[in-house]
DNA sequence: AAGTAAATAGACAGACTTGTCTGTTCATTT
DNA sequence: AAATGAACAGACAAGTCTGTCTATTTACTT
């Protein structure tokens, strides 16, 4: 088995996809993790403190999920079709859980302002990413939205309707 | 002053939409609706009884703002360009807040199906309202996404930089 | 083999949560 | 003037939450 602090961010990972941020109780989290209280203090030095951490790893495993996803594809244009498929995939994969970011997004306060700007790092990430693939701003903006809300309309509706309905209008477009 | 219905829905509003749903405490809502508890459960059967009764209202308050602003304009690629200035009314009105309805999706769970269905049909609604305005389906579809990413990305940026973008882009598209 | 560091279990404090309940006061209507 | 319904205040149950604490056990290193 995996360290404690692995499997407190493995677990926490699940439950905050599942349940949400606020929703789900350290309690839940260091019994299904198999840890102790004590052990769970020792690595984190509060829950917002395992939130932050917990997004780091997301992130990490995000990005690298959907280049291997993406990288596969040699045209600019069929890898960012491609990452339109990545949602599909996801989606399928988590169970239209949305974003994990955007998610914790709409459960902060103001105070929580070093989760905020994980979650804006995280965003300007992928801002980058189709500014690379594309060069131009204004059409990689236009991309940027269309990704952004294909993950939260399909989080919405259960279903990859729109998704699809994006990667024809991306499609149309580059 | 208001009846007690009328102020629990006011101050949740306020109190949702500033803390967020799960983050908010009945005992916060009929304190400062000055509210005796009992009252509020002859109102209210439950905390997501409210929530409902507080989207139904925030879909009446939302829509009735928007049409005033588009109808304005008496072209229908001005009221959509408008549309996308109601963003920025709205963001500066009320302090870059995001979409209540989306903000409660990522709160709620599985078993809160009834409140998942209301949020659905506002936005069945906004979809409805770009597909009355423009006729064809799939630029429709566009527009709104456009217009969902653009209420997210506002929130997450506390700044109006992509609805602008957005409006530059629905500009070029009609 | 002794010592150190990290894990364990779990009690506890103090504050919070939703929802129920009793009993009182007020305003309107008959 | 009596009666009715709606509001009031606030105690209470039963459970949740985060974070701290003590005390014990395991595992690795010197």
């Amino acid at each position: 088995m995996d360290t404690p602090r692995e499997r407190i961010i493995d677990t926490a990972s699940l439950l905050f996809h599942q349940q949400g941020y606020n929703s789900t109780g350290i309690n839940q989290i260091i019994s299904e993790a198999n840890v102790a209280k004590a052990s769970f203090y020792q690595h984190f030095k509060s829950k917002d403190d395992l939130c932050v951490a917990f997004l780091n790893a997301r992130h990490g495993y995000w990005f690298s999920e959907l280049i291997t996803y993406v990288s596969k594809s040699k045209s600019t244009k069929k890898r960012i079709l491609k990452a339109f498929d990545f949602i599909v995939y996801m989606n399928e994969k988590e169970g239209f859980r949305g974003c994990s970011f955007l998610n914790i997004l709409s459960e902060i306060s103001k105070e929580q302002g070093t989760i905020l700007s994980v979650i804006q790092a995280h965003k300007n990430d992928l801002r980058k990413f189709f500014e690379k693939e594309l060069g131009e701003e204004l059409l990689s903006a236009h991309i940027y939205l269309l990704f952004e809300s294909s993950i939260i309309e399909s989080q919405l509706f259960k279903s990859n309707e729109l998704v699809k309905k994006s990667k024809k209008i991306v499609n149309s477009l580059i």
